[in-house]
DNA sequence: TTACATATGTAATATTATAACATTACAAAT
DNA sequence: ATTTGTAATGTTATAATATTACATATGTAA
């Protein structure tokens, strides 16, 4: 083994993830939406998960390294599609008010002017979670 | 009764609130900080609620009518000191990370200026929820 | 009065989340 | 290689949050 390969081997910003991680992570990375800690555990039961705790465990983690998120006002988790997240940790959701669809919203210029507006009105703001209801475009044409 | 007492005496936009309403709204208003929905049922049980439901209802149809808010990544509900709300029903918070204190940001130009970035960016927003975390200035100073 | 919508009371239960504690895995330091 | 510390795991039990279901009452408009 190579002296170089063990210095670099060790990657800032992203510990390996554990085998439960993995697991929740991979099982969100192919969900079309957001999943429920219950309904996760549900489907992961074959892996071998067996409580909530092992699961709310790998999301707290996942949420923590910014892999996931958490929408809060339903009680679920979605995979970060946002490369930025990892830094700044701010979230922009779009949520349908019918169908509940919800989809992250990655444009840096509206995460910056949140930023903007924030400082403006002399909010000192370390990070922030904003939720737009909508109609989504499935539910407006029917 | 004189006739025009009477198509006077019904205001369009306020029902006037049930009993269970009232008290809840009542409680709201005397906190400093938001509740949850079962500490409300336990400060409550004295005015007669027995069960989670009876403050759910009550809690429902307050946020509906826009008189209080829910803090959803707390499960908590605080009373809306913003006048705006019946009208628009978008909120903006600030939550300090440590002590988890939470004040509801009236500034009808913060309003709008979310409203405007939505809107610059294509988005057909009905409402929104904006949670901003900070350090509050207690916890600043300690 | 009838009919309707809305609110109520109550019990049971579903859903979401955490506490407590014993154990294991792994990497860093000696 | 062994010790030590930190994080993750496994498991059981339970806490906290929220809703379903159903019977009854209340207010209001036709």
């Amino acid at each position: 083994m190579s002296t170089s390969e063990t210095s670099l081997s060790k990657k800032i910003q992203s510990p390996t993830l554990t085998k439960n991680q993995k697991i929740v992570l991979d099982l969100l990375e192919n969900s079309s939406e957001p999943l429920k800690a219950y309904s996760i555990l549900a489907s992961l039961q074959k892996e071998g998960l067996k409580s909530p705790l092992q699961v709310y465990r790998a999301l707290d983690k996942l949420v923590e390294l910014g892999k996931i998120h958490k929408i809060e006002s339903k009680n679920s988790f979605i995979i970060c599609n946002n490369s930025n997240c990892a830094n700044s940790s701010n979230t922009v959701f779009a949520i349908c008010e019918k169908c509940e669809n919800v989809r992250e919203i990655k444009n840096a210029q509206l995460f910056e002017g949140v930023s903007q507006l924030a400082k403006k009105h002399r909010l000192n703001v370390n990070r922030y979670n904003l939720e737009f209801y909508e109609l989504c475009k499935n539910c407006k044409t029917n």
